[in-house]
DNA sequence: TCTGGGGTCCTAGGACCC
DNA sequence: TCTGGGGTCCTAGGACCC
């Protein structure tokens, strides 16, 4: 980052944004959707918020509206928004002298020029993400990530302003009611634990975050806290959003449609879980030493409940799907109670790294265990073969997909995958 | 009946070493 | 047996984010 302008630019309601840039039916109209299961809400249209459907809403409590009030609603379809957000970002990087990604549907992006050359950037970066892609978007600019934050906020907020706000040719007036009156749970990285224990110190609007003494805040909270109030006041001291390939874990956890109870079953979740995230890391030329296996009972069930996890330290770096699925199958089985009704579970990659462990060879060079050099050889097969097709496209034992398990995800109310499925190419009639 | 998934960062505390 | 401090490394857990 250099000393031009930071700016914030997302897209709003970005799940259901993609949902109706591929159906027109879906415009000025409810919208929700579901997370996977069809569980709970997840993203909501304007006119969803506005009937006061939350955030996390279990769907069944909703359902009701798709009658009385023409709710619309869509199982979530993440290659389709995972493509989108490709193109958003792609199309980002053309502006600005820098651009991080933050999230599916955030990034960061340095803007350069005076203020008002500043604003007139951000409109065009509006209307060509608009024109091009069919979301809508708002930009916040300011002098640092969380100011622009905030920026985007006010944007958001005040339909007036046309989806761009530049906090520094704002009104001086206004800027300072929306500080004294905007509660510091709005503020990036103030959540509601830290909220509750900023209010109990009388500071409970952003204003009084930012007027509020650093170091007192850093004994009382931590570092991190400290660098939000820094930041409050125009200094920057949050770096850049790390690379994807540095990242630290790969992850594979779901809830099951249906209970998981015997160690059949669970042996089924365990090894198809593993080589999905195996597949992960061999797309990201990446290799793991830490497993975990995680599974939970029911967090809304009464009686007992079981949540066994455990850590595999692997014998070197892989990313061998047949050695990561028996390691996971093998740790499980030890933890779980049989007869227990699991509603998820899951496997965690971590300890990442670029190269694999080195094999152990013999005086000659050859595998010291035969076994494991033919196992070597089917895992890289496998792993050619998912990275070429697909992940679904081969299987083995237990994830030989012939048929699909009665735990594995349900997606009702799924939208067509307009971008990403040849099949499913949206026809234009002319 | 039905309640998401995938991450990051920081801190405290224990084990171990000199 | 008791006395002491400083440092590193690792892990678990909390808080937050989208």
């Amino acid at each position: 980052m250099s000393a031009d302008h930071v700016s914030l630019v997302d897209v709003n309601n970005f799940y259901v944004a993609c949902e109706r840039a591929f159906d027109y039916s879906l415009r000025n109209r409810p919208v929700v959707v579901l997370s996977n299961n069809d569980g709970c809400v997840v993203a909501r249209s304007q006119e969803a918020k506005d009937l006061g459907i939350p955030t996390g809403e279990p769907f069944f409590k909703i359902q009701r509206y798709m009658d009385s009030h023409n709710l619309a609603v869509r199982s979530s379809n993440y290659e389709l928004y995972g493509d989108m957000s490709a193109r958003v970002m792609e199309l980002l990087g053309r502006f600005g002298t820098w651009h991080e990604v933050y999230s599916i549907d955030e990034s960061f992006v340095g803007l350069e020029g005076n203020l008002e050359q500043v604003r007139s950037t951000a409109a065009q970066i509006r209307a060509a993400i608009d024109k091009t892609i069919g979301v809508p978007v708002c930009v916040g600019v300011s002098s640092t990530k969380t100011l622009a934050k905030l920026a985007n906020h006010i944007a958001k907020h005040n339909p007036g302003l046309g989806g761009v706000c530049v906090q520094q040719l704002m009104d001086p007036e206004v800027l300072g009611s929306i500080m004294n009156r905007v509660p510091v749970t709005d503020v990036w990285g103030v959540g509601r634990k830290t909220g509750a224990k900023l209010a109990a110190m009388g500071i409970e609007t952003i204003a009084d975050l930012q007027a509020a003494d650093p170091l007192a805040i850093r004994k009382k909270f931590s570092v991190v806290l400290q660098r939000t109030v820094f930041e409050l006041n125009g200094q920057r001291c949050i770096g850049p959003v790390e690379e994807r390939a540095d990242r630290g874990q790969v992850m594979f956890t779901r809830s099951f449609s249906t209970p998981v109870r015997t160690y059949e079953a669970m042996e089924e979740v365990m090894s198809i879980y593993a080589q999905k995230a195996a597949s992960r890391l061999a797309s990201e030329g990446r290799y793991a030493s830490l497993l975990t296996v995680t599974a939970g009972t029911s967090r809304f069930a009464r009686g007992e409940a079981s949540f066994p996890s455990a850590q595999v330290r692997l014998p070197r770096p892989t990313r061998d799907p047949i050695l990561l699925s028996k390691l996971a199958i093998a740790a499980m089985r030890d933890l779980m109670q049989p007869g227990m009704d699991y509603v998820r579970g899951g496997v965690i990659l971590s300890g990442l790294s670029d190269t694999p462990g080195e094999q152990q060879l013999d005086l000659f060079g050859q595998n010291v265990d035969p076994a494991a050099q033919e196992q070597e050889n089917v895992s890289s097969v496998v792993q050619d073969i998912s990275l070429r097709f697909g992940a679904k496209s081969i299987g083995l034992g237990h994830a030989g997909l012939a048929r699909s398990p009665e735990w594995s995800m349900k997606r009702e109310h799924i939208s067509q995958r307009y971008t990403t499925d040849w099949d499913e190419l949206l026809v234009v009639r002319a």
